[in-house]
DNA sequence: TGTACATCAGTGAACGCGCGTTCACTGATGTAC
DNA sequence: TGTACATCAGTGAACGCGCGTTCACTGATGTAC
């Protein structure tokens, strides 16, 4: 217990939780106006501090931003796995369950999202980003190798194929299709209802439909 | 032939070709550093005029914007229909080749790509943007219902929603691996290569399958 | 063909603004004894 | 328990800079007669 004061009383000199309330307001900001939308003072000023105090916790807006993925790609992976759910009730439905976790962490978390994928960030940016992606691709790719399984040995495709033409997939229609912040292509289908679809299709292409 | 000067001699009092030129210098910019990263006064300086000079010619940054997204998505029209070919030598063919095209223009054309699908514009900004929109998904479509022809009719998919399918599955794996600009996650296959087992697998999931 | 005039396209100076970053500082907290 | 001191985290004023936008202007071009 690192003699932080809690819930943001926020009377004194001292913050106390000052990078929490850096990514928070950042967050807000990256949700109305994009991943290049907000700037180090405008930050600053969200959270009521002076605009050198951000520079005690990051070197600079890239090392936030960085920070800001980096914990977006730890809630996906949460998210993700929360979707599969070990496998249960069985490998199919699971995995359809990843890719509506997919959607809406894109949906729910729209400035997470943002962040992760579309701030450009430099891809050496940090250690523990690379490894919170790596983290979440995981995910994916235990999912994919579980249904894979299912198959007979001499029918199995490669579960790093599989799991990046899940990953496009899902992604695809979420950049597309899935946002609620920024104004998007409308369709008929929900994306969820398009991504399923895309799923079984595919699915059964490699010979795990419903037979 | 209106009196424009040509060759960008660039002598006189007047530029001759300023909209084209500030076009130009923004995608330079937004090639090195995306969607975001150029300003109207730096595209003023790379194209040596006064910073007043573009308001002759677009209200404000957005316009400029949304005019290179409107470019960008006629040019990918383009780029899409010379793929497609006419559906020659075969529609299986062809549509591989329509895919090609997608990926190869995210690769060559970065700056173009990221305005038209990275730079936040809102939906209505412009009639013609929305038109050029329109137009190259209807090649995608248009490509889809050929191969659905080859069905027999109680087992054809409905063409927008398999329109929707191939866009989210070429825009997924340009976004997260296609791009040459950006430093993305590299697996150790092409994206052309992936694409491609993406869509075949997903054609064989239709019934398109080679048999 | 020549001339007067209207229109067009770019000028350049100016403005107020928000930005990132620095600096010496100071209040608050933690710790050694 | 009390006191002195070190460390930490945020201050606030200041800087130079590039930005978008405006304005009255002027050189170049096109056109009417």
């Amino acid at each position: 217990m690192s003699g932080l004061k809690r819930g943001g009383s926020r009377r004194g000199y001292h913050h106390g939780n000052l990078s929490e309330a850096l990514v928070q307001a950042a967050l807000d900001l990256i949700a109305k106006h994009g991943p290049a939308g907000f700037s180090f003072a405008e930050v600053t000023r969200a959270v009521g501090v002076s605009p050198a105090a951000p520079y005690r916790h990051y070197k600079d807006r890239d090392a936030l931003m960085a920070d800001i993925a980096r914990r977006g790609f730890e809630m996906f992976s949460v998210r993700l796995l929360q979707g599969w759910n070990e496998g249960q009730p069985d490998a199919l439905s699971a995995f359809k369950a990843v890719g509506q976790a997919y959607l809406a962490f894109a949906r729910e978390e729209p400035a997470y999202f943002a962040a992760m994928f579309e701030a450009r960030l430099p891809k050496d940016a940090s250690r523990e980003l690379s490894q919170a992606t790596d983290n979440a691709f995981a995910v994916l790719r235990q999912a994919c190798e579980a249904l894979i399984a299912q198959l007979p040995a001499g029918k199995r495709p490669p579960a790093l194929m599989m799991a990046l033409h899940v990953w496009a997939m899902a992604h695809g229609i979420a950049a597309l299709f899935g946002r609620s912040d920024s104004a998007r292509r409308n369709v008929p289908m929900s994306p969820e209802d398009l991504l399923e679809a895309n799923m079984l299709i595919y699915l059964d292409g490699l010979g795990l439909g419903p037979n």
